[in-house]
DNA sequence: TCTTTAAATCAAAAATATTTGATTTTAAAT
DNA sequence: ATTTAAAATCAAATATTTTTGATTTAAAGA
């Protein structure tokens, strides 16, 4: 643990930095259900997830990217097609377990 | 688990409105500082906390509200003096283990 | 090559959140 | 009663985030 999260002065202060941008990621009902939908339905394209949340694409991208750049989701691209996945590793290491629980399929 | 957490469709808009408001709590920069101090120093008030995290009266007053809001912190008022502490149990709900440790002075 | 579809990006508008300084409220001490 | 100190609240100014609609990029198929 140590060698991840430092506890001292100077580097809290890139430490809280590094989480507050997780966190936005996460403090957002839309962005919390792509994340439950993703959850149920594994990896999806953007033009399928749509309709499911009812947003405009490039709004939907917008989400999308802020839960990227968190390390909250992946991405691969196959042709003209996007695939996001949710990145389980990442929320375990954030979210309490009875949380994790809410985005991961096998569990609860 | 079941009955704090529901899974369904309609409750699921409610469930991710609550989350955004804690996560929201957390995801600041100084936000996180202050509960990283409280978790330092035990329950604080808000003359001796405001200098430790270098802000002005009214603006830690209104991130501590934010985060009093969100049931992140609990407030005990003793004369003049308001006292805020972090809500252990709360975190303990919303947060990853190894993120908890970082918020509980007994901890790693 | 031309057309179509998916998705990213962009700039402007709208909505939210934060900061600031002043004022108010409350309780304690003189 | 007056004064002082702590903390909450308020309204206006700033800053940040989100939405919107249009445009661009890129890949696939005709």
């Amino acid at each position: 643990m140590k060698e991840e999260i430092q506890l001292q002065d100077i580097s809290m202060d890139s430490f809280f930095e590094k989480f507050e941008l997780k966190y936005k990621a996460i403090a957002d009902k839309k962005r919390l259900q792509i994340m439950n939908i993703l959850t149920q339905k594994g990896a999806m394209c953007v033009c399928d997830l749509a309709p499911l949340v009812d947003m405009a694409q490039s709004k939907l991208s917008y989400h999308l990217k802020i839960l990227l750049d968190a390390n909250i989701i992946t991405k691969e691209t196959r042709g003209t097609w996007s695939y996001y996945e949710l990145n389980q590793e990442e929320l375990n290491h954030l979210l309490s377990h009875e949380l994790c629980c809410v985005f991961k399929p096998t569990c609860c």
